[in-house]
DNA sequence: TTGCTCCTCACGTCACGTGAGGTGGC
DNA sequence: TTGCTCCTCACGTCACGTGAGGTGGC
């Protein structure tokens, strides 16, 4: 003679809330093992608790509750291990979603970070050692002069839908050359994701950094107090600028507050 | 003049659904930069792309779209730091659950696998070299004679929710001796999780391994085929009696034809 | 009888997807 | 005019949660 345990006991048993359990009884994905065929009360037997755990795990991926339901009937140990082997893939893409995730967000975080240590008057300039920043690079930009100022943007992020790069990480430019970037501040020769997989970077060294706000784009006086500070101090460019917004939309609602950091190499 | 995107051209761009962008729209959590008050089209721009990347990030957990947007609205360099590292605590989290479900997983894959290479006629004794298999132990099961066959194994499920000890992997028996298992094969002293990250195993080494079919504790002559075995090629037992389920309900419909795997150490 | 549990509708929730029916620009 | 896109309801979906109203055993 077996337990019998009625609903609230096995909901409690198992962590199963007593209308998920019915709700899983009424399209036949588990059933009570016995039913009082007068009452209509629910029955449940303790090694039912197996059965109940494994499909809280495999439900657990967003695999609907009706393909569980076909493929538990007709059952073996084949079907099943094929089941779990499938179960396992999804476990493994989910996870490699959830580690990428994870980068996106302290890529993020050490942007915004940067931005709370912004020099005061936030206009400054200053040189100041930097750690290495992996990226992506995108297609190189091309600015016509009837072009709208957000097509080349617009061109980057499309692109990356192609290359599979994702967009979830921050998006910084790039200006080859000092010249470039003081010639138009606004118009990058590269779009870039900052994505610390990234099969570039820009190495750890001594960099020239400035901070300046405003909407994208617009850099204000930042360029002439750069290239100033540079003929000041007797420094020489060398490398590539880079442009990074680290206080954007994501973090105030003003777009004329806007934070943006540019740094270049500089010896 | 900044380029407006129609609907269709920024979901295509962002991979997102028109109506989930016009969801997201009618409750506040992300609006277009313009709509036309004639016909009431909406336009995005290209840079609104960085903030419909961040809410799918910040999404992707089960953080409602409400909340979400209650958060957004007075942001601060400050509170989308405070945002960022809570998503950063959750997907940890998460992530932990993952793996453990990768390894209650291939827990059940390695029994199944066992079932599969089950030797011929399934009902055959013999020795074998065995991997280590940790596991956590339950407590000391009391069989009264007046209880229910089956409230040591509820006493366990109960006692294994209060010590957070995780119910989703597969649960073995153990009898201490051979003698305790002859006599009383369905009533085992312990019944065990098959935790990989369990506190205890039972060791690598040689293996008296029967197999045989039937319902939970249901174990036939198999008892009495074990001990005419060892008696017949002259071993003794060193450890306790593990059984576990191979095939069970999750593999098999038919309740008579669970594949039960009995092994004791010998020397 | 009281209190507790169970039942079956039936509607609510969340984040959309999916037509239904109509409008507007080329 | 045709074809395309956009709009706003409004209902469907999925996996339940949450009462509503009624029953049954101690």
């Amino acid at each position: 003679m077996k337990k019998l345990l009625s609903i609230k006991e096995f909901s409690e048993l198992t962590g199963i809330g007593q209308q998920a359990l019915r709700h899983w009884d009424s399209f036949g994905l588990f059933v009570p093992a016995y039913r009082n065929p007068d009452t209509g009360y629910r029955y449940y037997t303790p090694d039912q608790i197996i059965m109940v755990k494994f499909i809280t795990v495999l439900s657990s991926l967003n695999i609907p509750l009706k393909t569980l339901a076909a493929m538990r009937e007709g059952r073996s140990p084949e079907s099943t291990r094929t089941l779990i082997e499938q179960q396992a893939r999804l476990l493994d893409i989910e996870m490699r979603r959830l580690r990428e995730q994870y980068a996106v967000m302290f890529t993020r975080l050490q942007l915004i970070r940067l931005g709370d240590k912004a020099p005061d008057g936030e206009t400054s300039v200053r040189v100041t050692r930097m750690e290495e920043m992996p990226f992506i690079l995108g297609p190189r930009n091309e600015w016509k002069e009837d072009e709208k100022f957000f097509d080349p943007f617009i061109h980057f992020c499309r692109q990356a839908n192609e290359l599979r790069i994702n967009l979830n990480y921050p998006i910084a430019a790039r200006h080859e050359s000092m010249d470039a970037f003081v010639s138009a501040p606004g118009k990058p020769e590269y779009f870039l994701s900052l994505d610390p997989a990234g099969n570039r970077a820009c190495p750890a060294g001594d960099y020239l950094c400035g901070f300046t706000r405003g909407h994208y784009g617009e850099l204000g006086d930042l360029p002439e107090r750069m290239t100033t500070f540079m003929r000041e101090n007797n420094l020489a460019v060398s490398g590539p600028v880079y442009t990074a917004y680290l206080h954007d939309e994501l973090c105030l609602e003003d777009p004329t507050r806007y934070l943006a950091h540019v740094c270049v190499a500089v010896v």
